[in-house]
DNA sequence: GTGGAACACCTTTTT
DNA sequence: GGTGTTCCAC
């Protein structure tokens, strides 16, 4: 038996082995996805019929790409090769459609230099051409825009072949995504949208260049296949069709970019769209703990349209599940922390803990209190490295010296750091452009004959040219990149002027600056250079965040981004409903979440193998605003036997009536570091790992099923707004406990009301 | 041309 | 509530 198949279970192994044609594998979470393509990849190329080079792997993210690479190289080594030709096509649907357009370019109909737009540079751009359409963007938001144009290239369309019947909104979209289109080709520039859509294109309209580009490629490979969206299917579809090897791998239950434009139907209907294919299905679990398979099984069970599966674990049952109950999302920051003395006490370490959350805005408050409780931690996602300004910046200068067509990143770096060449100025210089029809550099290099223009500015604007051109020169007479990026925040004076400023931020901005010339300094060092082009493509198509070793932290990120991670140990906070299922802007009050919600939990909750920590609160105060909150309608869905439900002992003081709001706040979470809420917790923890079943001192376990702590009424607190049918909106003055508990409220001109809590609801 | 103050915005996010 | 963006006064 060949290596590649060893240790593989028989739908794994069958996976591996399949000899060719379409196949889709439903791989269940923690099912050894990875494994399963790594190592189809290595077998294929160890049965001796395939060449590396003519296999194409398709991921969705550089990090995925990286691995796949990696271990390939362990299984097959030499097999994944470098970059260039002979080695395996890894890569990512964005970089694969780059390589291949640079490569054909003039058949594809781009200019093979062409620079990649990230989302934010898109949407300067359609600021432009709103601005030159006389289009007001209060009107026709920039956002709204780009995700018209996104969506129409995700459909094949392109401007100009939208549907017949449009309404008015639609015909103005429609004359923006011409005019952008237009400024782009002109810009030299294609956005994210473009790299798939023009090489969809260019295969199916051109029959030569189809066979060409797919048959080279004797298997497909696509991982992830329930985030593809309609042109990414196309693609795949055009590039494996003349050997009609095409392999998929993917799990309809963890499809969670439905709102960005990902179909799940190309996964669970690939038997339709590849009538004959293989459908193989992964459904041992080698992640997770039953009782955390349970858990998730009791959220995704409900979901309307999946593939029949269901994952199972020859593991023991494990911890139970535990859910707290918090007063508010500070008091859940502290339980938080709590919680994780009290994980660290049981021997796990931090960075075997993450904490998720359903939106980052959540993150502050639990930010603050690790700070003040001295626990380290890292956040995922966010804002990325070579998304920050200061990144952006310099990376804009190179930009510019790459493709003087590039306009948009000129416009954001020719006043930075200041030089005087203000607003007015360059509004007369772009109006100039667009008379001449000629990029806004041309027009500052013609600047001099320019009437419109003072002598200072003139003199300044000469300057800005002559330091591009320059640069430009040193580029072209085989300056290292690291030399240009050096050049460009010493002559511009970009790093002084941030040393200078002094402040904590302005420190950090440096740092990252640093950070960038030292990146780059590694490229020029590596083995194969790639060049000034090549440097561009890799910042814009791989979002690396600035890796912060391998210090032992807490982790915390949105439930999306722990995506295809796992952790000993993971808790979810903020389980309400309306936060996690997300509510917003909803029309009609459907009780029910939403599907990609349910996958959403499901997702969050199979990123745990031994521990699954999960937290609400009765008030929230999100966006400025605070609510009194019910329980997340998932909390009620995980089997009884699974949750051990337990309550903060600020919730506890809280509802044991009579009890004053001041001393509620004290233990809320206001005091200051390590103190002795912290001590009792010692005496209730216990040391070894599996030992969460007995009681806690610290926190209170509700009394047995017939009485969960569960929340069926939200917390009512003195001064929440509240909502009754018949009164209106009040205020809360005091809440009376008792069963069933009543609140007097003071709904004004109806007078002030002594009502049973279940009668009113939280108010806006 | 620059800087402060009012203003709107606010899921999730990879490429 | 916090932040990025635009607008207006200097």
């Amino acid at each position: 038996m060949s290596s590649e198949v060893e240790g593989l279970n028989p739908p794994q192994r069958q996976a591996v082995l399949h000899p060719g044609g379409a196949l889709v594998v439903f791989a269940g979470a923690g099912s050894g996805k990875t494994r399963v393509i790594t190592h189809r990849i290595a077998h294929l190329i160890a049965s001796g019929s395939v060449p590396p080079h003519r296999i194409l792997a398709v991921t969705f993210t550089n990090k995925a790409a990286v691995e796949m690479r990696e271990r390939l190289e362990r299984l097959v080594p030499g097999a994944a090769g470098g970059r260039g030709r002979g080695g395996l096509a890894v890569g990512t649907f964005h970089a694969t459609c780059a390589r291949l357009l640079r490569e054909n370019a003039d058949r594809a109909g781009v200019d093979p230099r062409f620079t990649i737009y990230d989302a934010e540079d898109q949407q300067a751009m359609i600021r432009r051409v709103l601005r030159q359409l006389g289009l007001d963007p209060k009107r026709y938001p920039p956002k709204a825009i780009a995700g018209y144009i996104n969506a129409s290239k995700r459909h094949l369309r392109g401007p100009g072949e939208g549907d017949a019947a449009r309404g008015y909104m639609d015909e103005a979209f429609e004359r923006v995504y011409a005019a952008y289109d237009e400024r782009m080709s002109a810009a030299r520039a294609l956005d994210f949208g473009d790299l798939i859509y023009r090489m969809v294109r260019a295969l199916e309209q051109d029959d030569d260049l189809r066979a060409e580009l797919a048959g080279r490629y004797l298997h497909v490979l696509v991982d992830e296949f329930q985030d593809t969206n309609h042109a990414q299917f196309r693609l795949v579809d055009a590039l494996s069709g003349v050997h009609g090897n095409l392999c998929v791998v993917g799990d309809d239950d963890q499809s969670i970019y439905g709102w960005r434009g990902a179909d799940r139907r190309n996964i669970l209907d690939f038997r339709g769209s590849h009538p004959g294919a293989t459908v193989i299905k992964l459904e041992q679990n080698y992640r997770s703990t039953r009782r955390i398979l349970r858990a998730a099984h009791g959220v995704i069970a409900r979901v309307s349209e999946r593939e029949a599966k269901e994952l199972w674990t020859d593991k023991d049952d494990g911890a139970p599940v535990r859910d707290l109950l918090c007063l508010d999302e500070r008091d859940e920051a502290e339980m938080l922390v709590q919680a994780v003395r009290e994980l660290l006490r049981s021997g796990w370490a931090l960075s075997d803990i993450a904490v998720l959350y359903r939106v980052h805005a959540q993150s502050r408050v639990i930010e603050q209190r690790l700070r003040v409780a001295n626990v380290p931690y890292r956040i995922v996602g966010g804002l990325r490295f070579f998304d920050r300004a200061e990144v952006k910046d310099v990376l804009a200068y190179l930009r510019v010296v790459a493709n003087p067509g590039d306009d948009v990143s000129l416009l954001r770096i020719v006043n930075v750091p200041t030089r005087g060449i203000g607003k007015v100025s360059l509004d007369r210089i772009i109006e100039a452009a667009a008379r001449a029809g000629t990029g806004v550099f041309a027009q500052l290099a013609a600047a001099q004959t320019n009437p419109g223009l003072g002598k200072a500015v003139k003199r300044r604007i000469a300057g800005f040219v002559e330091l591009i051109e320059r640069l430009r020169e040193h580029a072209a007479g085989g300056a290292t990149i690291s030399e240009l990026g050096r050049e460009v925040v010493d002559r511009t004076g970009y790093l002084r002027d941030l040393d200078e400023e002094d402040t904590a931020e302005a420190d950090a901005r440096a740092q990252n600056v640093r950070e960038l010339i030292g990146a780059m300094e590694e490229l020029d060092r590596a083995d194969d250079p790639i060049g000034l082009e090549g440097f561009l493509e890799a910042v814009t198509l791989d979002v690396r965040a600035a890796d912060d070793g391998a210090r032992d932290r807490l982790t915390l990120m949105s439930v999306h981004a722990a995506k295809g991670l796992e952790f000993p140990v993971v808790v979810v906070v903020g389980l309400e409903d309306g936060l996690f299922p997300l509510r917003t802007g909803e029309t009609s009050f459907d009780p029910a979440p939403s599907d990609e919600e349910r996958r959403l939990a499901y997702v969050a909750f199979t990123r745990a193998k031994e521990q699954l920590v999960l937290s609400h609160a009765q008030a929230r105060t999100l966006f400025g605003q605070t609510r009194g909150c019910w329980a997340s309608p998932f909390l009620r869905e995980i089997p009884d036997g699974d949750v051990q439900r337990l309550v903060s002992p600020a919730v506890r003081a809280a509802s044991a009536g009579g009890a004053p709001f001041g001393w509620r706040h004290r233990v809320g979470g206001s005091r200051s570091g390590r103190d002795d809420v912290g001590a009792e917790w010692d005496e209730g923890a216990h040391r070894d790992r599996r030992g969460h079943e007995g009681d806690d001192a610290y926190l209170d376990t509700s009394e047995g099923c017939d009485a969960p702590h569960d929340d069926d009424l939200p917390g009512f607190r003195q001064g929440m707004a509240v909502h009754h049918k018949k009164f209106g909106v009040g205020r809360v003055l005091r809440v009376d406990g008792g069963a069933p508990a009543k609140v007097s409220v003071d709904f004004g001109s109806a007078g002030t009301r002594t009502i049973f809590a279940d009668y009113l609801e939280p108010s806006a």
